[in-house]
DNA sequence: TTGGAATGTCAACAAGGCTGACGTATTGTC
DNA sequence: GACAATACGTCAGCCTTGTTGACATTCCAA
């Protein structure tokens, strides 16, 4: 196998060591990635699973409780907990359908929007950090490798998140 | 400010909604990322919390419980109950320092490596597999964020985990 | 030698996952 | 019109893993 040319990697670069390294970056940055919201959410009685929910019912105004439930991957029992604490301190609304009145549409209030807003804009501020500290290539290589971490159902619901949608 | 040429990215790139993209992606590779070691350990009565453990004290064999914490960032309780565990079941074996009687080093038993060797495989595999689809370039990028993105303190535990230490 | 600091353990509680069972409203199908 | 399937909510109980508080042991320095 031939060795690279200094500074253009090649695959030999995988080895067990480097592998590791990637485990535990990804093991440390997770933490750093959680952990502004998380110290806003501690003072108020809420934790990281309120943060999600509001963050996907922020990007999907309207989603239903089964679409919340496959793009969080949780059961609905766990979800409906979180949800429930959201509707009485109304952060979330939801409205019954109007075509399959089955179905809730979930919104976040005024209140809610602002607390998403909260949190979201300290863990976008850190993101933005990272992302100029590490330069434009990296942020593409950043994801693409997230992107192919991801199990084939994850990488669907990552791209069901278009703007446009 | 002027748009960057084709292909290559400036500092515009960093809308809101960039920013959120990452974030997601954060999340759903993550989800990833600790989804087969998960997944073996159900079986067993373990959860993510003796894999962390076993990861690190396979990589720094000898540890102290209190090296430990650090790394880890949980309380000496929490990571106590997780470390009962695995010392009553025969997968670390603890040994009252010489120097210091009341420091513990930690170590994995045979039984203990084999374990630690079969999550951290699958986990390998999957980083793997996402460090080839992505290719070299990507690979640098992403190390490159995930680094900027911990704590400082993070950093400094990250950096602490050379190999020759 | 004694008191404080550091290390580690035990107990109790909370958040947030999970399974299982069930009730209700609504929709779609035979 | 009867009936199965779907969407949602809820109760009960379990597990893991985080937390704080209290305490024992050990070391070191005043």
């Amino acid at each position: 196998m031939a060795e690279s040319s200094p500074g253009g990697e090649t695959l030999l670069f995988l080895t067990d060591e480097q592998l590791r390294r990637g485990i535990e970056a990804m093991f440390f940055a997770y933490r750093g990635f959680t952990s502004d919201p998380d110290r806003i959410l501690a003072g108020m009685d809420y934790g990281r699973a309120h943060h999600r929910a509001m963050h996907f019912i922020h990007r999907q105004p309207g989603t239903t409780v089964n679409n919340l439930l496959s793009i969080l991957g949780v059961t609905k029992q766990s979800l409906n907990r979180v949800l429930r604490r959201l509707i009485e301190d109304g952060l979330v609304e939801s409205r019954q359908g109007k075509e399959d009145r089955r179905e809730r549409h979930l919104f976040l209030s005024e209140k809610g929007r602002a607390l998403e807003a909260e949190l979201s804009t300290a863990q976008r501020n850190r993101m933005r950090d990272a992302f100029r500290a590490a330069g434009p290539e990296a942020v593409s290589g950043f994801r693409a490798v997230l992107e192919a971490m991801m199990d084939p159902e994850m990488k669907r619901q990552f791209h069901g998140l278009r703007e446009d949608t």
